[in-house]
RNA sequence: GUCUUGGUAGCUCAGCAGGAUAGAGCAAUGCCCUUCUAAGGCAUCGGUCGGGAGUUCGAAUCUCUCCCAAGACACCA
């Protein structure tokens, strides 16, 4: 049962309805020991003219079906009956197991872009973010009931192509290129940059070269398909170890080169379409600086191909929703793409969802493989599992798996300290914050949970005399929080957000540990041992699951 | 310059559809393994919630203004 609605249910019916139940707010107070739930009833007393503690003195004696009910300070206290919410909870839990927190099918599809590495670019720890908040939310979104199909939107187009082609055919080294494609195209990607501030001619190059590339230039072709099956080689190790390799769909953006004159026609019908400064544009309103579509010299650029691209997918996969998990700094670009889909006259514009999330930021500043400014992820990823391994070696020796485990942790940490706070939040990149396995990370939830399959080797699955029980503080705060696991999906999906479940796994690893520093759970007395195992059995299996949405695996030992 | 984010403990961040004494982790200091995994727990230290004004019974939370930082702003993506 849900304890809030019911609360306000009542609340709704003792006062006659005269306080909309939207109005009538149940809170979780800070310290646990006031209440469970508390009702501020200070709102009240204008439309019922009578002062909080007198409608909270009323409201008190007529409530039903909670332990006890107080007021303090027009507040009205609530308490719950401890046994019989945890009978409840646990059980509910341990029978559902890992469908613990489904939600109903909502019959709705919801297409996700994300990860969406460059081509003949490193992989970066900027790529990161997209690729582990988007797979979170792919989780996240099918626990809450979604179909979803997800792409990796390739950058695999543009006129960086075009200034890679002519790079590379300036300055590079064919061996170099046969040991190590993504360095070398790095290099002479940097090298162009840098040129090109001397000589802005360059510019015109890469365009030249990419307009070829659009025109369907057989030696240009050569050179990019080469680019492109080095690079998408090279990701699969970094997929691979992320443990993330299924993506429905590998379309980038090269997949939507002829299926863009058909919106330009289109655009063209419907008398969207400007020439202006020699270039084509779609005028939008005063605060949004128009769109281009078409260049001077008639090639094509990003939002020409995410139009192409929103259209086809619509067609596609009938998406209900269309989320792009991309960084921050292209917020104005989804605001153009939608605002030009709302001018076309279609109203699905408002299903395309921007997913930003902040910058990854190197000493205050982002991060740009132009100026030879960005961090492997997959050295990052092998630093962090060789210090794993070093952990493992020196707290448990003995174990046989070492490296699987060294793997699952050292992973872990990465995704999680990239999971576990808002999105939007710029994030400074610093190596020691990612390699610390101690207090808010990963590896500190993952170890809680092998300590709690540890202990369940002694459950004997006995029958519970309930009567006998009786709870503690730590027990009753786990319970609490691991309830709080069903909203936490909700508002999760809701907001896209996966640090809200990230932040209340943290929570209930801590109240966990807690419990165990305090608690002797392996006692003399069976029946609450068992108790308190049904309890620990119940909070693996949340944590398991949670961390399963936020694609991070747990182990049983480490 | 315009627009968008953000500014909470030394550091990294929670809290923000207003509510009871502002919370974690890290760092620092001191404790706790003859007992269920010490990647843990406990304690101490640490804050005029960027400045100012307003709205109200009540503001870290809402409004305005100023300061600071990052990002975006026509032929990159």
């Amino acid at each position: 049962m849900n304890y809030k609605d019911d609360i306000i249910e009542q609340i709704y019916n003792i006062l006659d309805g005269k306080i909309e139940k939207e109005n009538i707010i149940v809170e979780k107070p800070k310290d646990r020991k006031m209440a469970d739930y508390a009702i501020p009833c200070f709102s009240f007393s204008k439309i019922l003219r009578k002062s909080p503690i007198v409608i909270a003195e009323e409201l008190k004696d007529k409530i039903e079906g909670y332990e006890k009910v107080e007021v303090v300070n027009g507040y009205l206290n609530i308490f719950l009956k401890k046994k019989d919410t945890i009978k409840e909870i646990v059980k509910d839990i341990i029978e559902k197991k890992d469908s613990y927190g489904n939600k109903k099918t909502k019959n709705k599809n919801i297409v996700i872009e994300y990860s969406s590495p460059n081509i003949a670019k490193p992989f970066g720890v900027g790529h990161l973010r997209s690729t582990v908040i988007g797979e979170a939310l792919k989780n996240i979104s099918i626990k809450n009931g979604y179909n979803v199909i997800t792409i990796n939107y390739l950058g695999d187009y543009g006129t960086q192509f075009g200034k890679l082609i002519y790079a590379y055919l300036q300055w590079g080294n064919k061996d170099a290129m046969k040991e190590n494609p993504i360095d070398e195209l790095r290099r002479v990607y940097v090298k162009f940059h840098e040129e090109a501030e001397k000589n802005p001619s360059l510019d015109e190059e890469g365009r030249k070269w990419f307009k070829r590339l659009e025109d369907n230039d057989e030696y240009s072709l050569k050179l990019w398909t080469q680019f492109k099956e080095a690079s998408l080689k090279e990701f699969e190790k970094t997929y691979n170890l992320l443990g993330i390799n299924n993506f429905d769909s590998y379309t980038g953006e090269a997949y939507y080169k002829d299926k863009m004159q058909p919106v330009i026609d289109e655009l063209e019908a419907k008398n969207l379409l400007e020439i202006s400064e020699g270039a084509t544009i779609v005028r939008l309103d005063d605060n949004i600086v128009p769109a281009l579509i078409k260049r001077s010299d008639g090639g094509s650029l990003y939002v020409t191909r995410d139009l192409a691209a929103v259209f086809d997918r619509k067609n596609n996969y009938k998406f209900d929703k269309a989320l792009y998990v991309v960084g921050n700094e292209q917020t104005l670009h989804f605001e153009q793409l939608k605002k030009i889909v709302e001018k076309m006259g279609y109203d699905f514009y408002n299903d395309i969802c921007h997913i930003n999330f902040g910058l990854v930021l190197q000493n205050g500043k982002k991060m740009s493989t132009r100026q030879g400014r960005s961090v492997k992820l997959h050295d990052v990823l092998v630093e962090t599992i060789d210090l794993a391994y070093k952990y493992i070696d020196e707290k448990n020796p003995t174990l046989d798996n070492k490296d699987e485990i060294a793997q699952i942790v050292g992973v872990g940490a990465v995704i999680f300290n990239d999971l576990k706070n808002y999105r939007c939040n710029d994030i400074e990149f610093n190596i020691e914050d990612i390699l610390r396995f101690e207090g808010n990370t990963g590896p500190y939830i993952q170890y809680t949970y092998a300590r709690i399959m540890s202990l369940l080797e002694h459950k004997k699955n006995i029958k519970l005399d309930y009567e006998k029980l009786v709870i503690n503080e730590y027990e009753w705060n786990i319970i609490f929080k691991l309830y709080e696991f069903n909203d936490a999906i909700e508002a999760a999906y809701e907001n896209f957000d996966p640090s809200i479940i990230a932040k209340l796994l943290l929570d209930i690893a801590q109240d966990f540990n807690k419990m165990y520093a305090n608690v002797k759970i392996i006692s003399d007395d069976a029946n609450n041992t068992e108790f308190v195992l049904s309890i620990c059995e119940a909070t693996s299996i949340i944590i398991k699951e949670g961390m399963r949405l936020l694609g991070i695996k747990v182990i049983n030992k480490m």
